[in-house]
DNA sequence: AGAATGGTGTTACTATATAACATTACGTAG
DNA sequence: CTACGTAATGTTATATAGTAACACCATTCT
């Protein structure tokens, strides 16, 4: 079974466990963050959908989509590019990750590392404060890039 | 000796210290992010400073004051929110920080915790990256907003 | 079939940020 | 102290990112 289609299946089960809708926009655009894999941005992504198709999708649709995708746990945004991206690490989707932002290539890392990620937040909850949305990203270059 | 005062001589002491200019859009686009000391974005920074001046900036001087700004270590911009403010820790204006920023009431609370970061950038590093912009936000809720 | 709900299409708009180039101010060599 | 080169600003226009509002369509439940 290829990649995409190890994909398509873990979306299709998590929509479908959460009793929701597996509409075309929605397929459409996580379909081309399957294929391309790295941060897009989302006009970028209408750009990319468009050329492809009959049919021309507006803002509004995708950034719909998008917003279903990140509520499945399918597709997150990067704070610092304005851009958005599949959700890779699946075994961990429920947690938060660590991204590592290459800004020659453009492409992205994400791993787990939780017990720095609870000290984070538990240092946090020390000064009081409650966190919900943790940003972690680290922007720099990746190997290939040096 | 009032905290905006200290402010202003830190300030100063920076900019003559690295043989740059204060100028006048310069020092009003930084006073007026002492003198507010919460998360703005650049269009309310905008409105704010051209309330309660006879002459109107624009767009563009108030990016490039920010831009300034945030090279000279006085201001910084937090990712999630497209908003900038004063850079609170002068301890450790050198380092990165954490910034817990509370969504209801805007308010930011700013901290120094280097060995968490070190941690953070170490572990990238492992992985063959190298950070040159660690972007570290905790998007919750504050003590007194709970 | 009819009503309730959720999703999409479309238009128009708001918000955020920058390119390009003319103009002005500043520091320095002569 | 003046003229020249550079740095900063002013101004216009435009690019990029995101959303409000409302009409329409689809799905499900009765």
């Amino acid at each position: 079974m290829t990649p995409f289609k190890i994909m398509d299946k873990f979306a299709d089960k998590t929509i479908a466990d959460r009793g929701e809708r597996w509409t075309v926009p929605r397929k459409t655009v996580f379909d081309a963050l399957v294929r391309l894999n790295k941060p897009i941005t989302a006009y970028q992504l209408l750009e990319l959908i468009n050329d492809k198709a009959i049919t021309s999708m507006k803002p509004p649709t995708v950034y719909r989509a998008l917003t279903f995708l990140q509520e499945m746990g399918l597709a997150q945004r990067i704070e610092g590019l304005n851009a958005y991206q599949l959700s890779r690490d699946q075994k961990h989707h429920d947690h938060q990750h660590v991204f590592l932002i290459c800004d020659s290539c453009g492409d992205t890392d994400e791993y787990c590392n939780t017990s720095l990620l609870q000290n984070l937040i538990h240092s946090a909850q020390k000064n009081g404060f409650k966190t919900n949305r943790p940003v972690i990203e680290l922007h720099g270059s990746c190997k290939s890039c040096q």
